[in-house]
DNA sequence: TTGTAGGCGTTATCAA
DNA sequence: TTGATAACGCCTACAA
């Protein structure tokens, strides 16, 4: 690899006249930065950012965790985060949870060590042992879309309750008396937040569910399938299903095929976050809406503005999500 | 940030037994090891990989460069990297060019300037100004699912003539004459590759597509709904289309919808790569199955291999795909 | 406008 | 078994 002191030697001047060249310098002349410039394209020299970083304190990457990213929602979120990190200058840093706390914890080390500047945090669940970590450090993280309880960060994050609401009220009004869930890993703050109003709701409504009707699986379509498939097994089953997110809903809709049961007919499925799949014309899922690809974007943009410094003050964003209904939902069959 | 010199000061040794202890060496006594540890525990010690990296010479870190990382092929190459790249103690910067072939550019300048040790290239292209610049390089890399052409250099592939010609022949076989064909960007080798064999496999049965009849897209949903539409909307329609990849097979599904077109009935579709919303119970592509994650991981395996220096073979890795028949085709209507 | 010197946090070599 | 010392490649006062 070429350095800055073989183009030194080629050119005749000191290395730290070609540093200062190469980062356009104003104190060096034009002459010598042209001749600089020259000779380090004809070497084909590239600025080891390792050096660089080391000496500047700031390595201009930033850690992204995700705990799927074969889930479009959490595959959108990288695309927004990989977008505004690109634009500034960072490289991103990514890394695949597979929904292991082990792991999550593992790889938030690894970033630390490689010395992101900052993190973007997607998996988090409750009680992480890595948030009091995290919050006493200096490094500046932002959660997405998952919160930790009882930690003072920022974040950017859906209305869970509003969105869950919307949801449950759906069904309701479509006439469900019988209305199940399936969340996600109980220790992951959104799910648990839509399934608490999920109960609120029918309460309100002079509902109670059977617990057999609230399950818990882990995000996944292939849990989302068993757990329907089990739901749905029930001497009485539920006539609607809001499932905590779509990949889930998607497993619940292989569950009703698989059981030779009709949906919205026979069995109505709400899911959550529109991935893109959700609104394949063989789908149209019924879902709750949120911007994933705007989440990464804005936590990205804070997460860079805070390391450069332009500001330290925590970020609290809540956005609103919407229902978007489509054909998996209708009046329960009498 | 606590650096070994804070250890070596509170433990009272010198840096480089702090070092030495830290990495286990057997030339340090259990003593001073345990001393270390502890300290290095209670001040919360996290090694500066930087300055390690500086110094030997190595990141442990590999740069991932996908062309859409929402299309689930590529985050499921990116899952499959993801495995055995941390399992190897290795970093994995991912880069999402979204198609763009000067981002592809920036990112690769961005990864070596990062002092990546290897690079795994999902977006190749022909006339990839990158290529060459990459072959005359000492960085290690492989190609996955995408070649360049004309330059040696390992990868990971599937048999694109063999999966097309299952597609193609798959579609003759149930009768169809007039077939189509919706391809990815032009200068895409295994998209081309797909084409060129579904030209050879309709003339080896004494057909030929009209011009029309073949279309590139860019292997998105939206494009391939354009495309279709477009497709779909001439006076002379083909009863089938073959489409370069899932989601844009995908994508022709909503417009055969979108124009009231019945699918198996009046339009069969098959697509590629087996992605998993093609098998959920309201779409049911037939497609073309490629193991991706699988391909993530021989790539990845083969490219620690090499920086760790355990060989310097090129790998010619190239997977047989096999026809999944689901319910998108059937008999052409009489 | 340029050069010198010191340091970023590690590791490796050579002595002790 | 441990300690100096010199790198790794770059940046940045401070001097010239």
């Amino acid at each position: 690899m070429v350095t800055i002191k073989d183009i030194a030697r080629e050119v005749g001047v000191s290395p730290s006249t070609v540093s200062r060249a190469l980062s356009d310098s104003p104190l060096i002349s034009q002459a010598t930065k042209e001749q600089v410039h020259a000779v380090a394209k004809r070497l084909g020299y590239e600025r080891n950012e390792l050096a660089r970083a080391l000496v500047k304190g700031t390595s201009e990457a930033i850690g992204l965790v995700v705990p799927d990213i074969t889930n479009p929602f959490f595959a959108d979120i990288a695309r927004g985060v990989g977008e505004v990190a690109h634009a500034f200058g960072y490289g991103v840093i990514l890394c695949n949870t597979a929904e292991s706390l082990e792991r999550g914890l593992n790889y938030i080390r690894l970033l630390r060590r490689k010395r992101v500047d900052g993190l973007i945090i997607t998996n988090a669940t409750r009680n992480d042992p890595v948030a009091k970590q995290l919050a006493g450090s200096k490094t500046p993280f932002i959660l997405v879309s998952r919160l930790w309880e009882g930690i003072e960060t920022s974040y950017v994050i859906g209305d869970d309750h509003y969105g869950a609401r919307q949801a449950v009220e759906h069904l309701i009004s479509l006439g469900h008396k019988r209305i199940g869930f399936i969340g996600g890993p109980a220790a992951v703050q959104s799910s648990n937040d839509r399934m608490q109003t999920y109960r609120e709701v029918l309460q309100e409504h002079g509902l109670t569910p059977q617990e057999e009707w609230i399950r818990y699986a882990d995000f996944t379509q292939r849990a989302g399938r068993e757990a329907g498939r089990r739901m749905l097994s029930l001497t009485v089953r539920p006539t609607a299903i809001f499932a905590a997110n779509d990949v889930t809903a998607l497993g619940v809709l292989e569950a009703a095929e698989d059981l030779g049961i009709s949906v919205p007919d026979d069995l109505s499925i709400v899911g959550y976050d529109d991935i893109s799949y959700a609104s394949l014309p063989r789908i149209q899922l019924t879902t709750v809406a949120q911007p994933a690809f705007e989440m990464g974007k804005i936590a990205t943009d804070w997460l860079i503005s805070t390391i450069v410094g332009r500001h330290q003050r925590l970020l609290h964003r809540v956005l609103k999500p919407h229902l978007v209904v489509r054909c998996t939902t209708s009046k329960p069959s009498t």
